[in-house]
RNA sequence: GUCCCCAUCGUCUAGCCCGGCCCAGGACACCGGCCUUUCACGCCGGCGACGGGGGUUCGAAUCCCCCUGGGGACGCCA
């Protein structure tokens, strides 16, 4: 039997790490086992729906490189692959079951329904459905509909049965009919059916072989098997994955800071490392190897390997992992991503020779761990009109000879003739301290603060030649003038 | 409340199915050292966990039971 997954989320307006990584596993599942991975739009509450919301989801995917072989956009045998388009589909099935007397109105409000909840839980009880509405006479009926009241279809869930699947993550699961909180409502009473219901129908006639989702479906799973029974459609696998906890252990949600993924990608974190590290969360290679492109995770990926317990989703390695990517990324590519956070930053990028530029990002990018830092370590290269930093002030007026450092360099550096090598550089740092009798951090930090402004960066003789001798002149002019107005 | 799931370093986890090789291995973080006339990188080292209690067994992180703890689900959301 072929493999064949499906991602379904609901189009909610962003992307959620949590499904991010559930399309992940699907992801890597098919194409691991050279099957198909679709997409499908989960829309039957209208009031979520919405365009833009679709976008954002693919958007989300296509960031992170999961590329699906059928879905809404790119069509596939099985379409239409957005749930509101199928409601026809689903009518048929309704009608199926109604001719199979397993369906019934039920014309309770809401609101009835609310305050019977509330009772049940108030007296100790699970709160369910009484199953009221399950021998309305016609004439009742009747009398209700002349009400007003709209009714809903509920799915008649058998009394004494017990539910089990031998789920691909957890193991056997063995529910008891009683649990699933009573007959079930499987289509709305304006008219619009349930997840519960489209989602049986859905992945039977795509011919889905294994439901791949988060783990707090595992309450649904029995209602679906019953459904499926009840059509007669063959019961896919079922693999539920562990739940994405926040760091105080409650399910990961907005209040826990960043979770979705366009808030990552705007960061600045590399799609490669944000993939990455989201195969981690719940799964682990057998060989240890903990930096993985696409094609290794696809390569190593095993749905058996997948931890049943929950995960803490810490982003602290991936932080990590983002420095290694970047680091090992290849330059002309990293420049191209680090070009519009510095834009962002207000530089006319225009302005700089490309070859140039990518040599700066080369000599920077070990020192941040997301594209949005990289302005902040690249200014010392693409600003000369910089601040010098109050604690780099004061570093070099607690000693005079400090101040004499920078102005014998200005002095030297001004009478240079040629090229301005890292060699030359380190000559003349060198022809400075002898003269001034200064070395170590009294020789080289007045020297980084004349420069840079600041007490901490790249090594100075490749920022120097980087940055040709009129540039480092006039960065020291400017650095002097700050440092001559502190001193009086 | 009821049902379901889960339980190894702070975090991600290996080991658990098929008990001994585990006084529990790796990675991140943290701490210390080295390198570097700065910071970072890099290298080396350190700290650090089988939730508790009963069994079974010559022997348990690994198997069984109970407890505790955590999470999830109980919708005309998905």
């Amino acid at each position: 039997m072929s493999v064949r997954v499906r991602f379904a989320p609901s189009p909610t307006g962003f992307m959620h790490v949590g499904n991010a990584r559930t399309a992940l596993f699907n992801f890597l599942f098919a194409r691991h086992n050279n099957g198909t991975f679709i997409l499908r739009i989960e829309d039957t509450d209208i009031e979520r729906h919405s365009e833009e919301a679709v976008n954002v989801i693919y958007e989300a995917l296509k960031w992170m490189g999961l590329n699906w072989d059928e879905g809404p956009d790119v069509g596939g045998e099985y379409g239409p692959y957005r749930q509101s388009e199928r409601l026809d589909i689903y009518k048929k099935y309704v009608e199926e079951l109604k001719g199979k007397g397993l369906v019934y109105e039920c014309f309770c409000t809401p609101e009835e329904l609310d305050t019977m909840r509330k009772e049940q839980l108030e007296r100790g009880e699970p709160p369910r459905y009484t199953g009221k509405c399950r021998d309305l006479t016609e004439e009742e009926k009747e009398r209700l509909r002349a009400e007003g009241r709209k009714p809903v279809l509920r799915f008649k869930v058998p009394e004494d049965r017990i539910i089990s699947f031998n789920d691909l993550i957890k193991g056997e699961i063995e529910i008891h009919s009683r649990q699933l909180g009573g007959d079930f409502v499987i289509v709305r009473s304006n008219g619009m059916p349930v997840y519960n219901f489209v989602v049986v129908i859905d992945d039977a006639l795509m011919k889905i072989s294994h439901v791949i989702r988060g783990e707090d479906h595992i309450s649904n799973t029995p209602k679906q098997i019953l459904l499926y029974e009840a059509l007669g459609f063959p019961v896919p696998q079922f693999a539920h994955l562990p739940m994405i906890l926040g760091t105080d252990r409650s399910k990961l949600s907005k209040r826990h800071g960043s979770t979705s993924v366009k808030e990552f990608r705007d960061k600045g974190y590399l799609s490669e490392a944000f993939t990455n590290f989201l195969a981690l969360l719940g799964w682990y290679p057998k060989d240890g190897k903990e930096i993985l492109s696409m094609e290794e995770l696809i390569e190593r990926f095993d749905i058996k390997d997948v931890n049943s317990a929950p995960a803490v989703f810490d982003t602290t390695k991936l932080n990590w992992m983002n420095q290694v990517y970047i680091r090992n990324y290849p330059i002309d590519k990293l420049t191209d991503l680090v070009i519009p956070y510095l834009e962002k930053a207000g530089y006319d990028v225009s302005k700089y020779d490309r070859e140039w530029l990518e040599k700066v990002v080369e000599v920077t990018r070990e020192y941040f761990t997301v594209l949005a830092d990289a302005p902040i370590y690249m200014e010392m290269f693409l600003k000369d009109e910089f601040e010098v930093e109050e604690g780099a002030k004061e570093f070099v007026l607690e000693d005079e000879t400090r101040l004499k450092v920078i102005e014998n360099f200005y002095n030297r550096m001004k009478i240079l003739e040629g090229e301005l090598t890292p060699g030359i550089f380190k000559q003349i740092v060198k022809e400075v301290g002898k003269e001034l009798k200064a070395k170590g951090k009294n020789l080289f930090m007045p020297v980084r603060i004349g420069l840079t402004g600041r007490m901490k960066g790249v090594e100075l003789d490749i920022l120097v030649s980087l940055l040709g001798k009129e540039r480092v002149l006039r960065r020291i002019e400017n650095s002097l003038k700050q440092l001559n107005e502190k001193s009086n």
